[in-house]
DNA sequence: CCAAGTATTGACCGACCGGTACATACCGAC
DNA sequence: GTCGGTATGTACCGGTCGGTCAATACTTGG
């Protein structure tokens, strides 16, 4: 009896992302929303709710889609120091050709994590750990196969490694120089590479 | 023949930093403004312009007040080594004792540069390089007395550690807990301590 | 004490904000 | 073909946005 849409609601979701994204939560209004995703304001709150839900949702696949499956294709490499090498250079890489200067939604949200709702806080944590998560592992499998300095603490160094990627992102949305990130980049893998 | 304002613009502007501080330049109303300023909206355009002036002004005495003359006072510091320290166990410092978790507004405005005008960017690019050369200063010094690791490439580390420290500010907000902010300080001192 | 000149006040502006209501279009089930 | 139910398009809502303006209050120089 009901009636599918007649747009794909993933698709206009990844236009609302790509939209939080390069103009931040405050500063995106609904007009430009239903502009970027094709469709009319009913259908905008029919489909996904408040705008504080659309954020959501759109930050829920950016976690997914961007965040997530980054992660997993690196931990596929080889060598762990690798894994780690790949995630700096992906960043510069794509830092260097973002001439949108979005820099990262989750870091972007992260700084403004004072005025979000606790939904939005928690997934940003869960972003974050799994990041931590992420270098813990590789740190230990590097320093087993002996290409990651063996006197590194895994954890801290990993922590360390988190402030690094956040700094590189908010200095990527226009304060630094291709060569000052690719500069943090060398420098953030010289520290740990055995 | 004129008529002294009978509110002390300095203070106003210092009202005005704090609450573009706490809630970003986007969720900042004029009423939010005027408000904290303790002033009607048409002083506030006679004595500042408009938004954006108003900002442009907060910003430039915040990095007067706050970020330059703590860099100066550090660097009066007799051991380079501890200048450095200081930079860092200060952020941490004032991080937790932060309840409102307001981070840094030269951070903060970094993030959301892609949204603010020419000269909003040359205020935050010349914080960041005035304490780029105090970390090369700094680093150059202490491996001329030993106590930073003289293998280091002064430029190079410099860069490194305002990555550190912009990540701390920015995981400051409310997605580190204290000893996370506080490995992540530890980290980046034993990094170059001799 | 008056005139010149600035600061303050608060009403007011059009535009736009996020969000809602509702009539209409459309589909699948029967 | 009709009907139940959902999606769509759009007009509309009160509120607030950043910003302006004319009237008024005030201080100082003459």
């Amino acid at each position: 009896m009901p009636w599918e849409k007649d747009f794909d609601m993933d698709v206009a979701l990844g236009d609302a992302m790509r939209t939080f994204w390069a103009k931040g939560y405050e500063a995106t209004s609904m007009s430009d929303l239903t502009k970027a995703m094709k469709i009319n304001k009913g259908s905008l709150y029919n489909a996904y709710g408040s705008k504080k839900e659309l954020f959501t949702k759109a930050l829920l696949k950016y976690d997914r889609d961007a965040h997530q499956s980054t992660l997993r294709k690196l931990e596929a490499m080889e060598d762990p120091l690798d894994s780690i090498k790949g995630l700096f250079e992906g960043i510069v890489a794509e830092s260097i050709a973002d001439d949108q200067k979005m820099g990262c939604l989750l870091v972007n949200t992260a700084l403004e994590l004072p005025g979000h709702t606790a939904d939005v806080a928690d997934l940003v944590l869960g972003a974050l750990s799994d990041l931590e998560a992420f270098f813990v592992r590789r740190i230990t499998a590097g320093q087993e196969k002996g290409t990651i300095h063996g006197s590194l603490n895994p954890r801290d160094t990993a922590k360390s490694l988190i402030a690094q990627v956040v700094g590189l992102r908010v200095l990527a949305r226009g304060a630094f120089s291709h060569d000052g990130l690719n500069t943090i980049k060398k420098q953030a893998i010289a520290s740990i590479a055995a």
